[in-house]
Order: structure tokens, then C-alpha cells, then sequence
DNA sequence: CTACTTGCAAATCATTTGCAGATGA
DNA sequence: TCATCTGCAAATGATTTGCAAGTAG
């Protein structure tokens, strides 16, 4: 829980639990003991996390029989359905990471290390919109990955 | 087969089953009936196809008895490897395009109906340069998918 | 001959679902 | 009260693998 948080009428940033609470109550649901501690869970690093992160720490909290797995699997689509989490597919496994007090990002994906990298470009906000506009397509998102080796991995050889 | 072959000394476009069986060859592995069956239907239609495509005409050889499953995926794998196919995620299915005499591409999603359409850009190449260099990357490839609504299915509400 | 292949059936692996009992508003 | 949840075990669905029998060079 590194959370900045700031009483301003500008800057206040509503916790994940808060937020998730909010978004399950709007639906008629309830915010029980598992889906908090999947949030808190998911939410206690700012990193944004890959697939063997994710499910690492998810193992502990299977494991301590405190969530059963299958209500984990419900619970990232009900943040992904909350747009709080983003998720991605790599080799067949999904991948998460925060859309929720992020800012948008793509990724370089180290095919030697499995790492991801961020970066955002204006530039391809504007050609995504260059893009739609030439295919008459009305743009609800994109997904840019960027394969290749990182500096780190070039270094070991 | 509606390949364009011309017999001039710049110009020849070798037939995908040669390519595959060249490839094959410099591995120490035979081009079987099998493995032809399956390239011939892979590259019989020149657009890029989706799964639902793919899977359409791959069951159809495998209803007939002439391919078991397991080597329509074995032999999608060679191609892939071979670079005459690429391969994308869809949804948790591989969806597979030619990679092969055609044109480098990046793909329009349609969440309504399912379709992928084609785009080029001489701009998102650049980025992917500019992007690299800043992060001191090596790019081997990338993969941009821009999702939305076509509007052909705008059309129809 | 001998290594490479194939098809079958069974195994994986991630993810999902049916359902009976538990529980929060 | 009572609809929403949870966990379990089993189902799914795509893809992979072990293995014995077939086949190309």
C-alpha cells in the first residue's frame, strides 16, 4: 500500500478498494474478504506486473486456502470489466497490469529474458488516429508490442 | 493456386510448397504428403485468414482422414518457424497469416464482427526505430493491433 | 536399413462452469 | 430473507506428447 493519496478537491486519488468497492456496488455486487484481498493483492506493487508475478503471489494466497483460484480468475475479469487492470496475452497466458492510475503505455518485450519495457509515443497516438480515420474504424484501443533483446541480455553475451 | 510465377531472372516467386520443402530439406526433414496437404491449403487463398477460416478448411482435411490433427499443428509450427507464416494471439487461439510474399502489415481488430483488416505504415517504422534507440533495443519485429468498431458494423445499428 | 513421420489416445495447461453450501446487505 | 458468493471438482478447449506402427531416402 504505497499509495499517494491528497485531500485536495483536485488530486484525490480514490484507493483500489475504494474504486473496486464502488464499481461492484454499481453492479449490484458485493466487495466480499476474497475480492479484497485479490485487489490489495494486485494492487500492493506499483510495477507493473507480467504473468509469472502475478500468479506467483496469486499461489500464496491459493495456497494459504485464503482464495480458491477459480474466484481469482473471477475476480481480474471483474477488474479487467472494471478497467482497473489491462489485460495482454502473451504464449498463451494472460498478463496483467494496472490501467488504473497509469498512464497509457505500450511495451518492448525481451524474447530473451521474457522482461517488459515501457514506453509512450505521442506519435503513434497520432498515427492510430491517421490510421482510423483513412479505414473509417472507430478506435476503442490499441496494443503495440515490441519484440526484440534488451540492452541487459546483449550485455551477458 | 493462383500464384504469379514469372520465369525472368529478377521476378520468380517460388511456389510456397518449394520454399517448404527446401526448408525442410536444410533440417533433415522430408516433405510428405502431409506436410504438402497442409501448405497447399494454407497458401490456396491469397488474403490473410483468421482462425475461424484456417480452422474451417484444416477440419476438413482432418474430417477426410487425410491429416491427423496433431500434424496440422506440427506443420503450422514448421511454417511458422520456416517464416512463411506468422503467428498472432487471438482471444486464446493462434491465428495464423501468410508471412510469405506478402507485404509487412498490422492489423485493424473489429470487436463486433471478428474481421481483421490490413494497414501498412511507413511512420509506425520509424517509431519503432526511434523507440528502440532510446531504449538501446534490438528489434527482431513487432506487433500493433488497433481494436474498434468497423464500418461496416457501424452501418448496420 | 534407419531416421524421420504419422495418428491415436492420453496428457497438459490455462481457464471456466455447475452446483451445493456459505454469507453479506 | 435471499440473491450473491465461494470452493470444489469436473468440464472445456486449444495445443502437445508418448509411443507403436508406417514410410521415405
Amino acid at each position: 500500500m504505497t499509495g499517494k493519496f491528497s485531500l485536495g478537491p483536485v488530486d484525490v486519488e480514490v484507493p483500489p478498494e475504494e474504486q473496486f468497492a464502488r464499481f461492484l456496488q454499481g453492479k449490484g455486487k458485493r466487495f466480499t474478504p476474497q475480492r479484497r484481498l485479490v485487489v490489495e493483492m494486485v494492487f500492493s506493487h506499483h510495477d507493473h506486473f507480467d504473468a509469472e508475478e502475478l500468479l506467483e503471489h496469486l499461489s500464496e494466497l491459493i495456497a494459504q486456502r485464503r482464495v480458491s483460484r477459480p474466484t481469482v480468475y473471477r475476480t481480474l475479469s471483474e477488474l479487467v470489466e472494471a478497467g482497473m487492470l489491462r489485460s495482454m496475452n502473451l504464449g498463451g497466458r494472460s498478463v496483467y497490469e494496472h490501467a488504473y492510475g497509469y498512464p497509457r503505455h505500450d511495451h518492448l518485450y525481451c524474447q530473451r529474458c521474457g522482461r517488459l519495457f515501457e514506453f509512450h509515443s505521442e506519435r503513434l497516438d497520432q498515427l492510430r488516429e491517421a490510421v482510423a480515420r483513412e479505414h473509417e474504424f472507430q478506435v476503442t484501443g490499441h496494443r503495440l508490442m515490441i519484440t526484440g533483446v534488451c540492452r541487459h541480455c546483449r550485455d551477458e553475451e
